[in-house]
RNA sequence: GCGUCGGUACUCAAGUGGUCAACGAGGGCAGACUGUAAAUCUGCUGACCUUAGGUCUUCGGAAGUUCGAAUCUUCCCCGGCGCA
């Protein structure tokens, strides 16, 4: 049986992916699924150069503005499921599937159908891990599952967390096996040198600032959001909170932001480079 | 002109006789990624030798003191401040 087929577009930030993809679906009869870890959250718009009503020309987007920012937390898990359930929905359609974002993990989620265990966070274990030094954390992973312990990254708290959450649930952390690829992909990687890149990113967070993505931020946190929530959104959502917190000036949030947009598109592109199907 | 404080690697900055190629931070480079992934985390970052390790050249410049100097002395150059 042959698999369906869809295609990626994905890239660092500030390439222009959203633009092409409405560009060829508009072509292909398209529908495009967004694979972006924080256009999935209500409200975060310019922020996070979601695209426009109007910019998307009249093709449907899929996984965006699915949950808000307030109290639910998202995960890959969760995008792997909504989004896999909409990518059938459209090739039962005939329509072909357009996957584009820059969230390489949720990419891969899809497109690679990622085994992720069945093991929901458990807030209050967290909380108590939380408090824990990161070496007795290890020690406690070591305790419980060798096997995961011996390749886990030691000094990472979040990973090592989870890794106690889930062995805590299943008796040990399930190993990862090649899973059956469910679509034939095409993918195609939107790049620029960069220098380049450097000059876009940060045209783009001056036009963005313009635009009012202070306002936005100020808005999310009135309607309920929490700084620390903000914060962990990283890049404009963190910087912009800490200006708004007074915690810096607003030049300095503009240098720090655009020093951390970069070093975000520095690790997007780490990422991708050992992907070599995708065509550049 | 006199006095005084300072000049450290790409940047900021610690060190103030040996343990110093020199803490730390930023930046740069490389990388990881099992439900937070725009998050989280790691390694390297004077030169040369393939790594362990070794060799060499560095702390404004020059000359000294010393077994040994980024650290002490003298002179010079540059900058801040004070007095004239």
């Amino acid at each position: 049986m042959q698999k369906p087929k869809i295609i990626v577009i994905l890239g660092q930030t500030a390439t222009g992916k959203s633009d092409f993809a409405v560009e060829v679906a508009k072509k292909i009869n398209g529908k495009i699924i967004s694979a972006d870890s924080r256009q999935v959250y209500k409200g975060m718009d310019l922020g996070t150069g979601k695209v426009t009503k109007k910019e998307m020309e009249g093709i449907p987007h899929f996984m965006l503005d699915i949950v808000s920012p307030k109290n639910k937390t998202f995960s890959v898990s969760q995008f792997q499921k909504m989004a896999n359930k909409k990518i059938k929905e459209i090739l039962d359609k005939k329509n072909i599937p357009i996957v584009c974002g820059g969230t390489g993990y949720y990419i891969d989620s899809l497109i690679n159908s990622l085994p992720f265990p069945e093991v929901l966070p458990n807030k209050k274990l967290r909380k108590e891990l939380e408090a824990k030094d990161t070496t007795e954390l290890f020690e406690i992973l070591k305790k419980i599952d060798k096997d995961r312990a011996k390749n886990i990254d030691t000094k990472n708290r979040v990973r090592l967390i989870r890794a106690i959450e889930i062995a805590k649930e299943l008796g040990k952390v399930p190993k990862l096996k090649k899973t059956q690829k469910e679509y034939e992909t095409i993918k195609i990687g939107l790049t620029f040198p960069d220098n380049e890149l450097k000059r876009r990113i940060y045209e783009r967070l001056i036009k963005r600032i313009k635009k009012g993505m202070i306002k936005e931020v100020e808005k999310l946190h009135e309607s309920g959001v929490s700084w620390k929530k903000l914060e962990s959104f990283g890049l404009e959502y963190r910087y912009v909170s800490f200006y708004l917190q007074k915690k810096m000036t607003k030049e300095e949030m503009i240098e720090k932001l655009f020093s951390a947009i970069w070093h975000f598109a520095k690790r997007q592109k780490t990422w991708w480079k050992r992907d070599k199907e995708i065509i550049w």
